[in-house]
DNA sequence: CTGTATCCCCTCAGATACTG
DNA sequence: CAGTATCTGAGGGGATACAG
């Protein structure tokens, strides 16, 4: 009894759905990171030091799928790759503020703290 | 390089910190079913009819565990146990909110149709 | 510089069976 | 009714090597 299906998944409400486009460890950071400026994969890579070389890279696919981000190659040598943010990218940029917003006040319930308060995303 | 730990985990972000949280599958849907009244936890498995066993008894443990729900046993046979949501728990269904609404207009804009628009969480 | 391909481990989650 | 225990398979994600 699916409530919907999307690409070959099936969902049971609408949280769901949500969690599976923008949802996962790295998509709202990188998001955020592009929400005022565009940066090339470099770029990326430097801000976001933990993230793996492979799940950037599969990461940043999946959001040009979707439609998140847009890739621009430039035929230079050595390449430049540079990504932007879209109108539907640019979209979830608020939802993202909401959850940052909610998930520092939890640290503070929570009493964790961060090292770098600036460093997330 | 961690940011900060909790739990033994390492977070790099509050995203991420708040998805671990109430993210995944089930604990929003759980969240919002509770949000204004106490179910038992047959009510809440007739009412998400597609978790497993496991995965609601799991996942009500650990709501719990952190302190967004409480549990409360009936001494009575057969057994009886109420779930309800903690202030913690009301805290975050705001958010909850914010994400469905974003869900709901995301799967307007991908064409995904639900078979009952008021089944989800 | 910007990727892709492989190998591999480990956790998540489903199915099933058992208990107070 | 309300769980717990065990087994198992699929997939996420890391490390590393290779390519245009």
């Amino acid at each position: 009894m699916p409530d919907f299906v999307y690409d070959k998944k099936v969902y049971y409400n609408p949280v769901e759905f949500a969690m599976d486009r923008i949802g996962g460890i790295w998509k709202m950071p990188i998001l955020w990171r592009l929400r005022e400026k565009t940066l090339r994969y470099s770029d990326l890579k430097k801000e976001l030091p933990h993230i793996t070389h492979k799940m950037l890279s599969s990461v940043l696919r999946n959001l040009e799928k979707e439609g998140f981000i847009t890739r621009k190659v430039h035929a230079v040598v050595p390449p430049k790759v540079e990504y932007s943010i879209t109108e539907r990218g640019k979209r979830a940029i608020p939802v993202i503020e909401v959850i940052r917003r909610y998930g520092a006040e939890l640290m503070r319930e929570f009493g964790v703290k961060a090292k770098e308060t600036e460093s997330g995303k």
